[in-house]
RNA sequence: GGUGCCAUAGCUCAGUUGGUAGAGCAAAGGACUGAAAAUCCUUGUGUCCCUAGUUCGAUUCUCGGUGGCACCA
């Protein structure tokens, strides 16, 4: 009997097959899966997020799927702590949980914590809000400037959700924002297929697992899911949620396109091809991000899953897991 | 069949008064600490359609060819 209990992150670019691989390995160690999706999250919009099925849902116990409902507001931090509390509690019942998902940066919160920050009350949000609305990004960069002379050193001065959140936060907090930030970079150097170096920081260990395949097949099939989107129904989805349109929880690959349709800017095949390419555009995005984390273990989407399933068993054995 | 126009980056095109060329889009690379399917940064060598001529030098001018479009038969 071992009291060791190990997070399998399962991760990958959109399309890459991540849903599937999942079923196989949670139906293997009979344990329920985590989504790790920002946009699965809520509900009402299965098709144009590629949700689990009801039928999947019937395979394995999902936790996280279409639990939000489109208007509230959520973050990665909310996550983080909606995550942790959860596998404290389901750790109790099972050695292995699978998390699995595209948003990376929900899954470095689970893995490795984002630093402890107050939430924006939401009269500053608004000051912020309409200080750039009428100032522009200049006026963010002289806020960033005027606050965190440190973090305007260091931040993407360009871009105007990371100066937004700087002058949020400092704000909120009287500090700078940077004085908030303490933990190092995520990414760490670790030779070992199972980070321990979180040993202190999350009570179980983590095997990070990345499913990859070829670029242009992974193009290709993003392309065709598109398609089989909808064919399943993606703009009468779209349509129903169309007067939301505004809501942060529809600002998502599918939806925006779909509605410029709606609104009469674009007909339905230049949409549909939009849709195909703004996803390809995130599943780079998606791979530039998880290319840079040595902690990955890289697994071939190509592989039949009873190999890959094969491959993850082994890596939890070596990584010390008992045999159950 | 005749006449005219066009042929330059993956696509749409600009340009070079003759000194081997540059925009938009696409594409690629990168960043990422609570809106992250979000937000942002960087990257432009290509037989300038082919052959022959004029010229020190032709993608540019000329003859011919090929392909496309339009009009006339």
């Amino acid at each position: 009997m071992t009291n060791i209990k190990t997070l399998v992150l399962i991760a990958g670019p959109t399309g890459v097959g991540k849903t599937e691989l999942a079923l196989r390995v949670a139906e293997h160690y009979g344990c329920p899966i985590l989504n790790c999706d920002s946009r699965q999250l809520y509900r009402d919009i299965p098709i144009g997020t590629a949700a689990p099925t009801a039928a999947e849902q019937a395979r394995v116990r999902h936790y996280f799927v279409g639990t939000l409902d489109l208007t509230e507001d959520y973050s990665a931090g909310q996550y983080e702590r909606d995550a942790l509390a959860l596998l404290d509690k389901l750790f109790r019942e099972h050695d292995v949980l699978i998390l699995s998902g595209g948003s990376m940066l929900y899954a470095d919160a689970v893995c490795h914590g984002l630093d402890d920050l107050p939430a924006v009350p939401a009269a500053i949000r608004a000051d912020v809000q309409r200080g750039y609305e009428e100032g522009g990004i200049a006026w963010l960069q002289q806020e960033v400037q005027r606050l965190d002379p440190d973090y305007w050193t260091i931040v993407d001065q360009m871009n105007p959700a990371r100066l937004r959140h700087c002058v949020e936060l400092s704000l909120t907090t009287g500090k700078p924002y940077s004085s908030l930030l303490t933990k190092q970079s995520p990414i760490t150097n670790d030779q070992s297929p199972i980070t321990n170096d979180q040993s202190s920081l999350r009570p179980f260990r983590i095997l990070k697992i990345g499913l990859d395949r070829p670029r242009e097949e992974l193009y290709e099939r993003i392309n065709r899911r598109v398609v089989q989107m909808m064919d399943d129904g993606f703009l009468d989805e779209a349509r129903r949620v169309y007067p939301e349109r505004r809501l942060n929880s529809l600002q998502t690959v599918g939806y925006k396109e779909l509605f410029a349709y709606l609104d009469g800017t674009c007909d339905l095949p230049r949409a549909i091809e939009m849709i195909q390419q703004n996803t390809r555009h995130y599943a780079k995005r998606q791979q530039t991000w998880l290319r840079r984390d040595p902690d990955i273990h890289w697994l071939d989407a190509r592989e039949a899953y009873e190999k890959n399933l094969h491959i993850i068993d082994g890596l939890l054995r070596s990584g010390g897991l008992q045999a159950e």
